[in-house]
DNA sequence: TCTGGTAAGGGGCAAATGACCCCTTTTTTT
DNA sequence: AAAAAAAGGGGTCATTTGCCCCTTACCAGA
């Protein structure tokens, strides 16, 4: 019998999850917690440390990146599969590289989950065949293309009400420095005003409203 | 019995809802939809409709104000309890004026869902405390910080990589007006510049990014 | 019928933005 | 050690934006 845990906070979705997998054999829910913050909070007494997370990304307080990659240190044993209406590449890899065993979005049948849940017990992980090719694009892009990450510092600044100057007075840079990063983020990302930044930073993950 | 359809485009949530009323006594789920059109092409069948649909608001294809203002006048005995994420005001009001008995957070408990469901029944209606509140609100908003029609028109464009001279032209209007929405917009909302209107905009839902 | 609100259109000016050039200094990779 | 990235900075100029100001026309309520 393994052991489950639901993190997510919507409390609807965690307590009808949980009767899912409470209906798989094998599976069982210990209980769930309404955010990062409050599953570690539990994790401190020994029987309440479960075999898998079912985990949301998107939570208030501690999020399930910031989660999934505080598991990956203290808790190396407990596996993580991600449970998100995310399909943002960025956000995707992020959980990934945080640690995650694999990556459901919340549109999956109720057999794929039962599916994702037993692969990840026998082989480790699970990836759906969406996500898998994710994995493969992100490896061959363009390299010139890809963003630095003093970049994608300036753009979470752009999506605010601030000036350039502004902006550049909080990254400690000239001015000049600041309208450099917009002259390149705009080219790479073909843009043609910060409307437009501001757009993409949130369809992409940048930046959360 | 009462018979309920869900309407979700989380294929996961729908079941795992649908299991969760199933549990419930005198409600039965009769089956569930992806989107509003999924949902309405079963309509047509007489034994497809039920008394009451759980509704989301975000949906590809059709979305459940576009639904729910569809059911009124063609299904008028259906009634509508909407489940969401979105705690908008606007987005909330929006679904009610549609014709909604009701506005259910994702984050509610299985108990509240069971007894929202038996207040539609035998009230008609149903609102959390924080819905009503909502409501009461919304009714003495000063009316000089209430945008018109024509200024929300311009804002959705606003989220947009347009000029304002661009925006004139797709609006029919003088560049000169659509700089005076703008000037007026941003004085109602408290707004420095487009970046703010942008954010302003996706936060308050006139504009999905 | 007067009047006040509001939608619509507009002028002028200063600051911010965007486009397109250029450069040096570290750090990292090979 | 040489070659690439990455990071920071500069100058100029046209366009856009943001912020004041103002007129006209219409429509509804007193």
């Amino acid at each position: 019998m393994n052991t489950i845990v639901v993190v997510d906070d919507h409390t609807l979705l965690s307590q009808a999850i949980s009767g899912l997998v409470n209906s798989f054999e094998d599976f069982e829910v210990l209980y769930t917690s309404k955010h990062g913050q409050d599953f570690i909070d539990q994790l401190k007494f020994p029987d309440k440390v479960p075999d898998i997370v079912l985990m949301d990304v998107n939570m208030p307080i501690m999020d399930g990146i910031e989660t999934t990659a505080y598991l990956k240190d203290h808790y190396p044993d407990i596996k993580v599969l991600a449970l998100s209406v995310e399909i943002e590449e960025r956000t995707i890899l992020k959980m990934i590289r945080a640690g995650a065993k694999g990556y459901l979005l919340k549109d999956t049948e109720k057999s794929v989950l039962e599916n994702a849940l037993k692969e990840v017990v026998d082989q480790g992980f699970y990836h759906t065949n969406t996500v898998a090719k994710l994995l493969m694009n992100s490896l061959d892009s363009d390299p010139t293309l890809t963003l630095k990450e003093r970049e994608i510092e300036f753009i979470e600044h752009a999506c605010t009400e601030m000036t350039y100057n502004e902006i550049a007075e909080k990254m400690f840079l000239s001015p000049k420095t600041v309208q450099g990063y917009r002259d390149t983020v705009f080219a790479k990302l073909n843009l043609k005003n910060r409307t437009g930044l501001v757009i993409y930073a949130i369809k992409h993950g940048y930046f959360k409203p």
